[in-house]
RNA sequence: GCCCGCUUGGCGGAACUGGUAGACGCAACGGACUUAAAAUCCGUUUCCCGCAAGGGAGUGCUGGUUCGAGUCCAGCAGCGGGCACCA
């Protein structure tokens, strides 16, 4: 029995294909052009399953897109820059540019023997200095726009390995490295300002319709609009060197009336200078700092709060003062750090309230409801004031307008809307990113190096022998002459977060050797990427950057869209079963076996093993397969298939060995249904049987079907529908058949060829080819089907009696609906279910059903 | 706590805009071939009653709308995700 020959195979296609250029992106031509691209890697060393299903999805994508008649730009390159290469120089003693550069040949390589159909002409790694130097410019063009600015602020730092970390890099508040508690530290760090492009960013995110709704809605709450008002609330007592008002911050100005305290967090400028005349302040300010950042300790942390003794006036009521806290559940980064309470409209004033005796005075209550009395639950719906002077009476909505214009005829406020979203730090202590191409000089400050410096290029020679960044302490690198005054001066030594990278090299690939950033020519013709794929997990992070990063070129004088990905796709997750021995240590999916009654034993010695939940493949649960060793067992075309064969894409997906094994069999199967079923080339009958004409349609509803679902990324039910026509071609092929029918034969082994062809493109090339095709299949273009042959001239009609399948009829298609409630009544089943009642009504829908209501 | 999504056989999942639920596959079981095994092929497989013909129930739960609901509406539960002392 033949078997496919994948290892002979798949590499013979690869080089015809890279021989003949079949993926080289035309820059120009007739055709429309589609951009489709992958998030790419981080050269970790290996490619991982995540890896194979995400660049498998847009594989699909741009093969058929190829063939359906477009010029399609689908690149592949290296986000090189990153932390993993300084810690292998530190461990390995390798240098981080070596490690990342061997990482990436062989990561290559095992793309390439998945039959990715890339435009590797445009490969670049983002850690070359013919890469970063643009973005460099770009930072100094943000900077001269206003964009960039260098500010304090409180970062997370690791003690042991002496940096800073990104947010995500601190685990349960330990550095995910050296496993150190993270302190907070201000330092002076540099900053993007997306916050200026706030409103931008959050309305154009409805015109984003082939975006999910899922991600929409994470940068529209991590963008975090509130709109309401400023208010002062003036200090009676003012203390020297304090400002004489409070400014506050709240989405509820209507509820003005009932407010009882003002607070201020413990970071508050006037908390610090009161809290240096009143040691108790200042114990409670310490106290309130060493509560944890992490969620368990913000649940449980009691809220507290210390009275200063002053008192602020009222901005309505004259005379009305109110008592001002320091509270330590007061965020100094959010608003302006400072609050007013009212308990009876807010469940957390409520509380503080209750605690420290303050007055509980409602001004909201629910409308028709006159007796109305706060308990233990503050009132936060809608309602009509009172209480409340010049807004009794009022709707909340108006109330807030009419408090707002009071405020600022008053000039005691005014209306404002406040953002959650933060300016990007993009500050890192690291030697192994993009060095800040700035120059700190004693006398003229901060100056940017002169564009003609550019780039500036990272030395070579460095030391990891200790820690802190090795930038900093190289001998010479930073010591520069100022470029203003010529006087002895400082390199900046952070390097950029290694999202300001990825921010923009999806523009790159357009015209990857440009002497610029980025040819206006290349970005017209292909800018915006029609097809962004890759995990959720960038929802934010890196899918907000990358859409204020091209608004910030744009204020720049770049040409380029303001939308850079115009189509998203997010794909789920590759998960496995987690196995764990007796000790609990994690085992990897090949030490584990089953016996014959199914229980896990390790593979060694048989010794029970504990099947945990299906989780996200991650080295640290060992739950992973590694794709090289399943494409040198299966080849490339069973990964591939087994990647889009049962999950639909944005959903996660369990690996399991005995699905692989079953689209091993099936690939086996098609293969030999192909190849052992003689049937030379001849001409197009003139006449069909039945039967013949039968499996015509099968295979023309086939190409249908499979083209209307690779149009929508369901690839699980393409590869099912191609499934389909393999069995009904079997079965075809094992009953006997004259010439006619074996012309329809190969009829059907061409569709699946070809319909194949993006999903699993060796063996696809290879039946082309055995079937007699001396075109490769790559430049064909994807088959139309024959509308005649997809319409059914019988159709099957569902009989229901009051709703209940009772039977089936056949019927000509589009029948009259006399004739189709005729056939329907005559059916014994509709007699015998109607009991002798004749029909009250009879509901026909053509072509579909037929219900006889009795 | 708030917001969003999901819930269909033993499992992954199909089911067009409300119209024959369970396509396709995995697993399991039975059989053929074989000295045997592997491989391959054929068959069964939502559950219940029945030898069968056939009948009944069934898409997380409780109701509703409709000739007809997996699909629409209301309420509830469970799971997953995002945000979280956000004023």
């Amino acid at each position: 029995m033949s078997r496919y020959n994948f290892r002979e195979t798949e590499v013979k296609w690869q080089a015809l294909w890279e021989s003949r250029g079949s993926f080289v992106a035309a820059n120009d031509g007739p055709k429309p052009k589609y951009y489709v691209l992958e998030m790419f890697p981080y050269p970790s060393g290996r490619i991982h399953m995540g890896h194979v299903r995400n660049y498998t999805l847009g594989d699909v994508v741009a093969r058929f897109m190829r063939a359906r008649g477009y010029d399609v730009l689908h690149p592949m390159g290296w986000d090189a820059f990153g932390m993993p290469a300084e810690n292998a120089a530190i461990e390995n003693k390798v240098h981080p540019a070596k490690w990342t550069y061997a990482n990436i040949d062989h990561m290559r390589t095992q793309l390439k023997a998945m039959g990715l159909s890339y435009d590797w002409s445009r490969e670049f790694a983002t850690c070359a200095p013919e890469y970063y130097r643009h973005e460099q410019k770009m930072f100094l063009d943000f900077l001269g726009a206003g964009l960039a600015y260098r500010k304090e602020s409180w970062v997370n730092w690791d003690p042991v390995d002496q940096t800073v970390l990104a947010n995500e890099q601190v685990i349960e508040g330990r550095g995910w490295r050296s496993g150190a508690p993270v302190e907070r530290r201000r330092l002076s760090q540099w900053f993007l300002r997306i916050t200026d492009f706030a409103d931008d960013l959050l309305e154009s995110l409805p015109a984003l319709e082939r975006w999910p709704d899922k991600v929409r809605t994470m940068q529209d709450k991590w963008i975090g609009r509130s709109e309401g008002a400023r208010v002062f609330f003036r200090l009676v007592d003012a203390p020297s060197g304090a400002s004489d008002a409070i400014e506050v911050f709240t989405t509820r100005p209507d509820t003005l009336f009932g407010a009882s305290f003002v607070a201020i967090a413990v970071d508050h400028p006037l908390a610090a200078l009161l809290a240096s005349r009143d040691p108790k302040l200042a114990a409670f300010i310490a106290e309130s700092g060493h509560l944890g950042t992490s969620e368990a300790a913000i649940e449980t942390a009691e809220k507290r709060g210390y009275d200063t003794g002053l008192r602020a006036t009222h901005p309505f009521v004259k005379g009305h003062v109110l008592p001002v806290y320091v509270a330590n559940f007061v965020l100094m980064e959010y608003g302006s750090g400072a609050i007013f309470g009212c308990p009876a409209h807010d469940q957390r004033d409520l509380e503080f309230a209750r605690k420290y005796s303050l007055a509980v005075l409602p001004v909201v209550r629910p409308k028709d409801q006159d007796d109305f009395a706060i308990a233990d639950q503050a009132y936060e719906g809608d309602g009509v004031l009172f209480n409340s002077e010049f807004l009794n009476g009022l709707p909340v909505a108006e109330a807030k307008r009419a408090a707002i214009k009071r405020l600022e005829a008053d000039r005691a406020g005014r209306g404002d809307t406040v953002y959650r979203l933060r300016d990007w730090g993009i500050s890192r202590q690291r030697y192994w990113g993009c060095p800040i191409p700035v120059i700190h000089c004693p006398d003229c400050g901060i100056v940017p190096v002169p564009e003609k410096d550019l780039p500036v290029e990272l030395p070579e020679d460095v030391s990891f022998d200790e820690p802190g960044n090795p930038l900093d302490k190289h001998p010479t690198w930073k010591h520069v002459a100022c470029p203003t005054c010529g006087k002895r001066a400082l390199r900046e030594t952070d390097t950029f977060d290694t999202f300001f990278e990825s921010s923009w090299y999806f523009a790159r690939f357009c015209s990857p050797q440009a002497p610029q950033a980025f040819s206006q020519k290349a970005i017209r013709r292909w800018m915006p990427v029609d097809q962004y794929i890759g995990g959720v997990e960038h929802a934010v992070l890196h899918l907000l950057y990358s859409r204020f990063f091209t608004r910030a070129l744009r204020r720049c004088g770049y040409e380029i869209p303001a939308e850079p990905f115009s189509g998203l796709l997010t794909q789920g997750m590759v998960c496995h079963e987690t196995y764990r021995d007796a000790e609990g240590h994690w085992l990897f999916p090949e030490e584990v076996t089953r016996t014959e009654d199914g229980k896990a034993v390790t593979a060694d010695g048989g010794a029970p093993v504990t099947v945990g939940r299906v989780e996200k493949m991650s080295k640290s649960r060992k739950n992973v397969v590694d794709p090289a060793a399943i494409i040198e067992a299966y080849g490339a075309d069973t990964a591939r298939l087994f990647m889009l064969s049962d999950s639909p894409p944005e959903r996660d997906l369990e690996w399991s060995e005995a699905g692989v094994d079953g689209v091993w069999r099936y690939i086996n199967r098609l293969w030999r249904l192909i190849t052992e079923t003689g049937i030379a080339a001849q001409g197009a009958p003139d006449r069909f049987s039945d039967a013949d004409i039968a499996l015509r349609r099968t295979i023309h509803k086939t190409i249908r079907a499979v083209t209307e679902d690779l149009e929508k990324f369901r690839f699980n039910r393409a590869v099912a529908h191609i499934r389909e026509l393999t069995n009904a071609l079997s079965d075809f092929a094992e009953k006997p058949h004259d010439a006619e029918g074996a012309w329809v034969l190969r009829e059907g082994f061409e569709a699946i060829a070809r319909l194949l062809a993006p999903l699993a493109p060796h063996l696809a090339e290879e039946l082309w080819q055995r079937l007699g095709h001396s075109a490769v299949l790559v430049e064909s273009p994807w088959p139309e089907a024959d509308l005649d042959l997809v319409v059914d001239d019988i159709v099957t009609v569902a009989v229901q009696v009051n709703g209940k399948l009772r039977g089936q009829i056949e019927l000509p298609r589009d029948a009259a609906r006399e004739d189709a409630e005729k056939a329907a009544l005559a059916l014994p089943a509709v007699a015998k279910a109607s009991e002798g009642k004749p029909p009250r009504k009879v509901i026909v829908v053509p072509n579909r059903v037929v219900n006889v209501v009795v």
